[in-house]
DNA sequence: TGTACATCAGTGAACGCGCGTTCACTGATGTAC
DNA sequence: TGTACATCAGTGAACGCGCGTTCACTGATGTAC
């Protein structure tokens, strides 16, 4: 029993070594992710890591998995700690976090929200972690609105936006009023825009200050919004 | 000297036609363009298209080039197309026809827009076209402040985001307002932001109607920069 | 107009490398009686 | 507590494939006199 857990232990640290060095390997070679590579460094034969994840593509999804959730950790530890009453604080500390973790785990980013891997399919469950920065921007709107803080914008979206959106807002947050989940996604979408020109290289040589920029850029999406 | 021009004539001939089937490969594989796979669908040997590329990354650089001329040719006959003074139809143009190349080119959108490709550094010369975009876009703002129909909005930038941006007017635009360039740049950024989420799956069960949701975004964003 | 020479396109073989995955195997570590 | 057996980690060789690039070469196309 303690010597069967132990073995389980040696080997649960083994799967993080392995992890821990394909996530160095990703910062050089992008999702050209290699095992031999990954086992060379760890100094086992290659065929060796079979015994851990039963393909490439299985270990790269582990990568992936653990990404979306190390940043969907960072992005709602920075909502948490914010006053609640204070959206656009709330706001701010949220991209804030989002661009940080970018920055220091740019191939991991790049995994996530850069081109598709060639051939590689994620499997559904992605979906859920890499739903939690949206959810974590949108509900700063849910509690603006829950206590009076925020009002909606005053607008007339055409019938397919509207539909779409209130199908959206139905899982998490039924009846959030259209005009405002639009602007909540135009500030995510804006975001992660924001990140990819920084760390893909459109900013170089035209933006010097990056987080001046980034927080004047979040703060016009929060003004778009009419976060107080 | 006719005789010689039709050498010069074929040979043209042969460098479009593998740069047109590289375009098919990047479809498929991504960056990792393969010029054995490329020469093959020609019909050659792998060694012949050294006759016409002294190596695989100055092909894969033509590609790039040509890329962003492409997008640049359709935004800014986009742009053309509209009455002048219709800023608004004329900011809708332009993002639309970014994003039509983008959906008709996938492959090359995601060649010059996404992760970036690991050993490979962009030439100096790619800077100047892939800046036609914003360019375009920000074009729209200085004419409608020139006669007057757009109004710069009144605000106080933090210094070192009026500073960048005014260094980065002075190129193309001295004097334009800094928080009108920065409200532009903000346009600039969702844009390819709102490509990036289509392209790369984002909004797969979350967004069916596209574009509905791409013009109502853009929109919000021409409310944001105050286009009438 | 015809001939000698130079340029150029494309071939085929080779170099040296890397990759994911399978398989039969050796030893060590654990489990059951 | 000791022994027989099962599980597991890791090895080493191999399969079959792909890649970029170099090189000496053959023919065809163009150029200069």
């Amino acid at each position: 029993m303690v010597a069967h857990s132990l073995r389980a232990r040696v080997r649960a640290g083994m799967i993080d070594e392995i992890k821990a060095v394909a996530r160095r390997h990703l910062a050089t070679d992008g999702a050209n992710l290699s095992l031999r590579a990954v086992a060379r460094d760890m100094g086992m034969v290659s065929s060796a890591i079979y015994r851990y994840f039963p393909s490439r593509d299985d270990l790269l999804t582990a990568l992936i998995l653990e990404a979306y959730d190390a940043l969907g950790d960072a992005v709602e530890a920075a909502d948490a700690a914010v006053d609640r009453a204070d959206l656009r604080g709330r706001w701010h500390a949220t991209c804030r976090a989002a661009r940080s973790w970018a920055l220091a785990h740019p191939a991991e980013y790049a995994l996530l929200y850069g081109s598709p891997v060639p051939g590689y399919a994620a499997p559904d469950d992605t979906v859920a972690p890499a739903s939690r920065p949206p959810l974590a921007l949108v509900g700063i709107l849910r509690d603006g609105l829950a206590d009076g803080r925020l009002s909606p914008p005053d607008e007339e979206l055409p019938e397919p936006v509207r539909a779409d959106l209130a199908e959206l807002a139905a899982g998490f947050s039924p009846g959030l009023p259209e005009p405002l989940l639009a602007r909540g996604l135009a500030g995510w979408t804006q975001l992660f825009g924001l990140i990819s020109f920084e760390l893909f290289g459109r900013l170089n040589g035209v933006i010097p200050h990056r987080d001046e920029h980034f927080d004047h850029q979040t703060a016009l999406m929060a003004d778009l919004i009419g976060l107080p």
